[in-house]
RNA sequence: GGGUCGGUGCCCGAGUGGUCAAAGGGAGCGGACUGUAAAUCCGCCGGCUUCGCCUACGUAGGUUCAAAUCCUACUCGGCCCA
């Protein structure tokens, strides 16, 4: 990638479909054919955590990066103190500074990683808008900012002209807001040479405000470029699960088996799209992908690499791997011949229950642990489910009057309890310390 | 305040003295099918020490061999009148 041409850059974001709209597009061909350009995406801290909907954006400064340019990734600790109308139909609630402190700890390592700070000749940037905002007084930013700007032009954006129509109406405070973006730009154009901000397709407008701004004030002259807002076959916003939980970078906020998971459930007419714009899998590398996927939709190969590959960007090859074999293995594969480690992982990404080994001296212990591990709710329910043929142990089938021998235990330790196609949850014996202690 | 109708299992909703753990539907759970989807079909679906027992039909009493079903009081909700 590094010694790709900046031409060939704009020509597979285009394949990518990942260009919604540029400032003239012969100019900033000829822009990035002259030599490294600085750009910028910029990212308010409006939760603990990026989703899913940031990957696209912050995808592309890396895209940019490897092209050999250099990228500002801009965290909003000023603008997100104030909320972007773009693209909200309701006024966003202020956030209080401990929230805003924290939002801006858990994003700025997640911008971080993504990026190459040490890059020799097009390192990374990573910049807080506070630095130059936080100083700057409300009568200088009139004068200085506010001047350059017409109201009439403020008021003829999209994200303001939809909530001026709407009962709600919009609070001064967020129709501020893209001043304050504008601002931004204005700043890294004359203080870091940068030349172009992208951003979600929703950021147009605030995007080119900055770029007004720039022109009256500098007479100097900066590109937009937009990304398309990813959405769903079904035209809703991209980021959540089926089920509307939201798609977390955070390993925290969800774990990297879940968040495999996650991508492992796209639907296949999205998958094809998501392969191009979230990934760095060469075009030609997709197209034969989704070639292959096509004839055996089943194999879901699409869904995995896409899964695969995310998971890796996201949260590192290990992780990928144990969350790749922890899904294998609760979707249809054989707990027996699971290695310790795989087990270890596999306890942190689903139910897990802890149990006293003596407990598998008791006969009739099938039915209290399933009870205890919340498998069951009653007595009645756990026969039903042996009656009904619903109930595996280490993926072989049990019925009535199972019991746990201790000859089952995987690795002397685990038992991989199935109920149902769907619910996997694994039992761990351990001894008790008292039991520890007599051994010594 | 008066009248009236009603409060049933997770939800909706039948049931008006025994054959009622209570029809039917939904949700949920198994199974088949399948691509970790949807649809469809089958089974289950109060608890327990499960051929029996216990707990349940707003709450508390009562009548009866027997009550979700009848009576009384209370309580909550809908509607109508004031």
């Amino acid at each position: 990638m590094e010694g790709m041409a900046p031409n060939a850059l704009l020509a597979d974001l285009e394949a990518r479909g990942l260009i919604h709209d540029s400032t003239d597009r012969a100019a900033l061909e000829a822009r990035l054919e002259a030599g490294p350009i600085t750009v910028y995406v910029g990212f308010d801290p409006t939760a603990p955590s990026l989703h899913a909907g940031n990957l696209l954006p912050l995808l592309m400064l890396k895209r940019f990066q490897d092209a050999g340019h250099r990228p500002i990734a801009l965290a909003g600790g000023a603008t997100g103190m104030v909320g972007d109308p773009s693209g909200r139909s309701d006024e966003r609630n202020l956030l209080d500074d401990d929230a805003l402190a924290r939002h801006l700890a858990g994003i700025v390592p997640q911008l971080r990683q993504f990026l190459d700070f040490d890059r020799p000749g097009n390192p990374a940037k990573l910049l807080d808008n506070r630095a130059w905002t936080v100083g700057v007084s409300y009568l200088s930013f009139l004068r200085d900012v506010g001047k350059f700007v017409t109201v009439n032009q403020m008021a003829s954006k999209d994200s303001v002209k939809n909530r001026m129509a709407s009962d709600q109406g919009i609070s001064y405070t967020e129709f501020s807001y893209m001043l304050l973006q504008a601002h931004d730009f204005a700043w890294l154009y004359e203080n870091e040479g940068c030349e172009m901000q992208m951003g979600g397709s929703d950021q147009w407008g605030n995007i080119v405000l900055g770029l007004d701004l720039i022109r009256r004030k500098t007479q100097g002259s900066g590109f937009a470029l937009t990304v398309p807002l990813l959405t769903k076959s079904d035209g809703t916003k991209y980021g959540k699960t089926a089920g509307g939980e939201t798609i977390w970078l955070d390993a925290e906020a969800m774990s990297p088996y879940r968040f495999y998971q996650a991508l492992i459930q796209t639907d296949d007419a999205e998958v094809r799209t998501l392969l191009l714009q979230l990934t760095l899998l060469p075009v030609e590398d997709v197209e034969t992908l989704v070639a292959d996927h096509l004839v055996a939709p089943h194999l879901r190969l699409g869904q995995r690499r896409l899964a695969t590959e995310l998971t890796t960007l996201v949260h590192g090859a290990s992780a990928a791997d144990a969350a790749g074999a922890a899904s294998d293995v609760v979707f249809g594969g054989d707990a027996r011949g699971l290695d310790a480690s795989t087990l270890a992982v596999l306890a942190h990404e689903i139910p897990t229950m802890a149990f006293d080994r003596a407990r598998l001296d008791d006969e009739g212990s099938l039915v209290p642990l399933l009870r205890e591990a919340g498998i069951v709710a009653s007595n009645g329910e756990a026969i039903r489910l042996l009656n009904q043929n619903g109930l595996s142990l280490n993926d072989s089938k049990v019925g009535p009057g199972a019991v746990i021998e201790r000859s089952m235990l995987l690795h002397d330790r685990y038992l991989l309890v199935r109920k149902g196609k769907k619910q996997v949850h694994l039992f761990e014996f351990s001894d008790s310390d008292e039991a520890r202690r007599e051994r010594g």
